[in-house]
DNA sequence: CTCCCTTTTTCTAATTATTAGAAATTATTT
DNA sequence: AAATAATTTCTAATAATTAGAAAAAGGGAG
């Protein structure tokens, strides 16, 4: 399998960590929330079809609830291969960062 | 600080664990031979000089060894900047990861 | 009913990053 | 001197990200 990007490892683990919750809005929240990084919120919405594309991820439109507003959310879902190319990046990250000490934050 | 990219990340961390041996060639066996992805020798050297342009890593030219061959290696090494950046990219990853299950390897 | 507001996705242009691979450099060996 | 090996450097092509504007659709206010 070939190398994710940062963003692409991101995502995956938002939609793992957002279950039933996860479309675009929810998903670049959640990551500028974790990584207090900006980014743009159009932004994400291409390495998510990149990924539904290449199989890590499938892709439904959302049933109307009461209260929605705005196109309908697209939400995302975890296959097989998406939870299996998280695995792999996960042992890659024990063997790469084993050791590794924690720091002191700097005040 | 800026998001790094994941090759960025993974050089960072590489030139850490290779300590005082940290210069292109180990640096791209070490990544090559942890990920086992494919990546281009050449294409190491891009983002190397961009790290130690953006103040995380220092750069200086190799001394002579008796069986040298080839340009000077450059080595490098981490500055406080680095070490506080993989600090930050740890603490991500610990927020972004904590309870992702171990996957069983499909054989 | 019409207009505005909000939430959401889509699109586009500009910029930045990666890849592949060939070229250059230098010391050693033949 | 030529060949070889270990390195870094360079270049062109491709891919990825960013910034931000535009479009879609439903709800609510008047």
């Amino acid at each position: 399998m070939e190398m994710l990007t940062k963003l692409e490892e991101l995502i995956l683990l938002s939609v793992w960590r957002l279950k039933e919750n996860a479309y675009g809005t929810t998903i670049y929240n959640y990551i500028a929330d974790v990584t207090g990084k900006k980014l743009s919120l159009g932004g994400i919405y291409f390495p998510l079809d990149r990924l539904a594309k290449k199989g890590y991820l499938t892709a439904y439109i959302g049933e109307a609830t009461p209260e929605r507003k705005g196109l309908s959310k697209r939400y995302y879902h975890l296959t097989d291969r998406g939870i299996q190319a998280l695995g792999e990046i996960k042992r890659v990250n024990e063997i790469m960062w084993a050791d590794f000490p924690e720091i002191a934050l700097s005040i």
